[in-house]
DNA sequence: TTCAAAATATGACATTTGTCATATTTTCAA
DNA sequence: TTGAAAATATGACAAATGTCATATTTTGAA
């Protein structure tokens, strides 16, 4: 399953642990999951996990780019949720001890570390901490679904765009130009972000750039109007 | 703020309880909950917790019907999540740390129990199995708040608004007759699950009166044709 | 480099859904 | 009981959004 030039980092020197659930976990246990884990490298568009598998453990996002996305009827996917540095996938399904309701994709070069069930499962037993930060992340994930849901019940496709782009480069950042948003998405991963046909996020990319609000060259989008994008996608104070 | 015919339960012998995240918790533990729950009778219409007020406990639904909602943009609600007996609302926020980001409304004759914030944080303490109940609650949750994000983003109205009925019919089940539902909504209730304007719900529930898939009587629905009604929703398998 | 496939872009049009107006019915407090 | 307010219902229409066709550009493998 790995490939030579995977590299096996060091849990206890990881700049992404403390970004992440096990920020605070004794080093004891840093130790085991060190003696556990598996890293692994992924190029952009390979998938992690794919919706109806078995999971069997969590995956620790090292550095990358990740999409969580499930398929509708049409065969049209959605994302549903991103993942960056610091931050965990695949461990909705394996603690709900559940098949995968989504799939996990990377939407650029990935490094990512996987983290055995049972190690996990001894760490929510002895610690008491690392459960908090569970139940806080997915309180957290929650929190954003739930607004996903509000937002695609009541707010106009316009809307949704401006506000899927200013939640992108929240959540991916800006390159050191400090304009050019870090993550690169196709219009149709757009579209199925924002939820709606691609041809409409097209038409919308467009006016936002002839409104001066953005500006793009291909999959490059620059925020030029961030005031004007929050105007746009009705967010006030 | 409770009234004085509010009954005061016993946790020991608590019929919800057995259904709830509190099925397995210790004698000792459930004691302590005991002493220091409260319990409270709401009317239909009656709100338990505003969004943006500060949790001090969670809330269990004894027996009784509860709507968690939003408010959106234009001030129309959007409701997000159902709980029935054995269910807790009010968690979700509680533990994050966080203001409510909902509000909840009984939308029926309810009686809940209230048990403060400390208990539950020294509950999670002493009892990893409790913290793994709570997990599963909140992934739960989560799977059907992206579930319901795939469907807002890609169902049209009417599949959505025949989904919304099955869900309602398993979430609350029916009455002794076997046909009419138990749980009774507003119209503009209804349109606010479904994630449409009041009007086009009021059409679509004639839509499906007429083509004898429901039958109503104002709030009353009877469910007449679930085989086609899962064929509208596209339900298959 | 070259070419085919994929992605992006745009117009024309159809469909879905929402909005507004208004009628009818129901509910509930006086 | 009665009447006003709220809820439900329905028509007419407008607006938003999706679909299909097709052109153009970009990408990536041979």
């Amino acid at each position: 399953m790995s490939k030579k030039e995977d590299i096996q980092h060091d849990c206890e020197h990881c700049h992404s642990r403390y970004k992440s659930i096990f920020c605070q976990i004794a080093p004891d246990e840093v130790k085991i999951i060190n003696e556990n884990k598996w890293c692994q490298s992924l190029e952009k568009g390979q998938q992690l996990f794919a919706e109806g598998a078995y999971p069997h453990g969590i995956f620790c996002v090292n550095t990358g780019k990740i999409k969580i996305h499930q398929m509708g009827d049409e065969g049209r996917e959605q994302i549903v949720r991103f993942a960056k540095e610091g931050d965990v996938v695949g461990y909705r399904a394996m603690l709900a001890g559940e098949k995968y309701s989504s799939s996990a994709t990377a939407i650029d070069t990935t490094s990512i570390c996987f983290i055995p069930k049972n190690v996990i499962f001894s760490l929510i037993e002895k610690d008491a901490n690392f459960s908090i930060q569970l139940i806080k992340l997915l309180s957290s994930n929650l929190k954003h679904a739930e607004e996903s849901i509000l937002h695609l019940a009541q707010k106009p496709v316009r809307e949704r765009m401006a506000e899927s782009l200013l939640f992108l480069k929240e959540m991916y950042g800006l390159e050191p130009d400090g304009i050019t948003m870090s993550v690169s998405l196709s219009r149709e991963e757009i579209a199925t972000l924002v939820g709606t046909a691609t041809e409409t996020a097209i038409r919308l990319l467009s006016e936002f750039k002839s409104k001066k609000l953005l500006s793009f060259e291909g999959r490059k989008i620059q925020i030029i109007d961030v005031p004007g994008l929050l105007k746009v996608a009705n967010i006030h104070d």
